[in-house]
DNA sequence: TTTTGGACCGTTTTAACAAATTAGTCGAAT
DNA sequence: ATTCGACTAATTTGTTAAAACGGTCCAAAA
């Protein structure tokens, strides 16, 4: 069927990730993931060790559509501003839209808390160092004033991530328009200071 | 025993709070409670209506004392700065010590996120509230430049809100010391603007 | 009249066990 | 190199009876 191992793992992922979405994960049994691709339950071992293994695997690849997603909007942008911009709103609604972290785990009362905190921190890391790059652009090319941009950019991402994790728990659609305006808001006021 | 109603119900209340943080909402019973002040359980039922209300008493106390708190520390203050970081560093440091918002909950994982969104939901009004009074002293006394006292005040609130949540899943002591140093990178940051 | 406890009711939770599913293994067959 | 069916050990589900629970009612006590 598929050419080599590597290009079906990706069918396998994808395929997966429609399961998962439909039933959550602890719902979705290996032989459904296996029916998807018309295989046998053992071959699925074949290519992954566990179905927490399979699971990773689908999280890690919304997560790279995400960076891709956001990739795109922030290059899109052209100042500091609107780059900050782009990566908070891209980041909040693409996650919603995407199924697997939102809706197989909300359903999922009893993939505990701890779950969810994993998953969180194991991203942060490199979201702490594309927000690093995003400051770091903007003080060299519009010499803005940010004493240590490092500190400023994790706190941005714990920010995010706090605001994520408030939507996780109740998406409120209107909420996310106010979420622009205020943001903009927010922004200007950083930009300019309080400071009279 | 007690001098009348209202004081019972108090007493009730302070007994319930430990039997709560003990063994979180499910597995605490109203025999319990009862048993806690040395009277029958239809005795409770004379002072609250139901579970839930015994509940919802214990969880209001604890926001007066935590409103309370904030109230000390954040007039102890004097500029507006050093009342913002008050009134964050003061709610998300004691919250973490009052035993049923987090400990009794945390437990409880079929008590559905829905009720913590609900607990959410119910007292940020006040807290936008108070907010906005810090702002507007800002304002007025040092005259800051916020254009939107109230949308800021609703924004902090939330990001307020937001960090909270990261701590109630991942209670971590380590970040809380860098929180009070990054709050304050932070809120110069805020202050002085980084236009340069 | 205000407050309390004990008996009581209908519902929910628990305990225990058997049956069914499930994740994961392995060797034989491609 | 890849697939699969047969297998196992562990987990989940279904079931049923008993226990515990939230909540009500009322008579007695204060």
């Amino acid at each position: 069927m598929a050419v080599n191992k590597e290009d079906f793992r990706e069918t396998i992922i994808e395929n997966a990730k429609a399961v998962f979405s439909k039933f959550g994960f602890r719902k979705t049994t290996m032989d459904e993931i296996a029916a998807s691709v018309r295989k046998g339950k053992s071959s699925i071992y074949y290519y992954f060790n566990s179905k927490e293994d399979v699971f990773n695997a689908v999280v890690d690849q919304e997560a790279k559509e995400l960076r891709q997603k956001i990739f795109e909007q922030v290059n899109k942008a052209d100042t500091t501003f609107d780059k900050i911009r782009a990566y908070i709103i891209t980041r909040l609604t693409t996650l919603e839209k995407m199924s697997n972290l939102s809706n197989a785990l909300r359903n999922d009362y009893l993939m505990h808390l701890d779950f969810i905190a994993e998953l969180k921190t194991r991203y942060r890391g490199e979201e702490i160092e594309a927000m690093t790059n995003i400051l770091e652009y903007g003080v060299r090319e519009e010499k803005l004033n940010i004493p240590d941009v490092n500190l400023t950019a994790t706190a941005v991402i714990l920010i995010i991530g706090g605001l994520e994790l408030n939507y996780f728990i109740q998406p409120l659609d209107e909420e996310l328009i106010s979420l622009e305006a205020g943001l903009d808001h927010l922004m200007e006021l950083v930009y300019n200071g309080v400071k009279p």
